[in-house]
DNA sequence: AATCAATTTAGAATGATTCTAAAAAACATT
DNA sequence: AATGTTTTTTAGAATCATTCTAAATTGATT
């Protein structure tokens, strides 16, 4: 484990709000002088395979990158572009079913208007 | 409703295996001498924000358009790359239970791997 | 210290999508 | 059918996230 590769899993791991790997780089930058772009990009895809992070495809064309490697959803607000999980506990067992065999992994992002951007387009 | 929108939308309508913004411009070519990228783009996104046809973000960066507009999810086998539709009746309700509001669409993809290639990765 | 594999680096390349500005088509009104 | 207005189309350039490349560095192992 370089230390590059445990930089970048901290830096997933202790976020709340499911940074782009644009974001993850510029953070990284701050701790580690001279990291390079493609470092991001590979260690995130080997952390990934490893299963330590989750990818989520975001709805603005960059991806996401998510600390719980817990199955569960995503709200995506289409007013203010908030992020917020959501967990359906049985749902993972029902696509087993749906599949007729044990799933990877499953993806599930759901477009609202969040509650407070709500209060200001009604009425 | 112009004969390129038109056309666009009828390939879309026509087709079973969720093809690309890519495809769907080479398959309208075929029909209409002149046809522009950009125009597919459009209408692709004209046609979405009209309800008419659904994106699904695909698994390998390039989105894919879908003619039905009926909630569904989708099965992607990590081997082969088919894309299977199912339908889960009572997923939309536990959505909106779930956001505290209607929501506006969900997506959901299941990675896995489908059965013929079972076959083969399996013993 | 020598070796071999894995990782990192900077920057170029790719590929999907979006943007731009001008021309064409569609539409509404007379 | 002529007019003006709005929408759509077009070709190509621009953008943006991501992947690739090849050389340099690091780490682990003997």
């Amino acid at each position: 484990m370089t230390k590059q590769r445990a930089l970048i899993l901290e830096i997933v791991r202790s976020d709340k709000c499911h940074h782009t790997a644009e974001e993850i780089f510029e953070l990284a930058k701050a701790s580690l002088e001279g990291i390079s772009r493609a470092t991001v990009y590979n260690n995130l895809h080997t952390l990934e395979r490893e299963k330590l992070i989750r990818r989520i495809t975001g709805e603005d064309g960059s991806d996401r990158y998510d600390s719980s490697y817990i199955p569960h959803g995503h709200l995506f607000c289409t007013e203010c572009r908030a992020v917020t999980d959501f967990t359906l506990p049985t749902l993972a067992e029902t696509l087993n079913g749906v599949a007729g065999c044990t799933i990877d992994s499953y993806e599930l992002k759901v477009r609202y208007v969040c509650p407070s951007c709500r209060r200001f387009t009604e009425n």
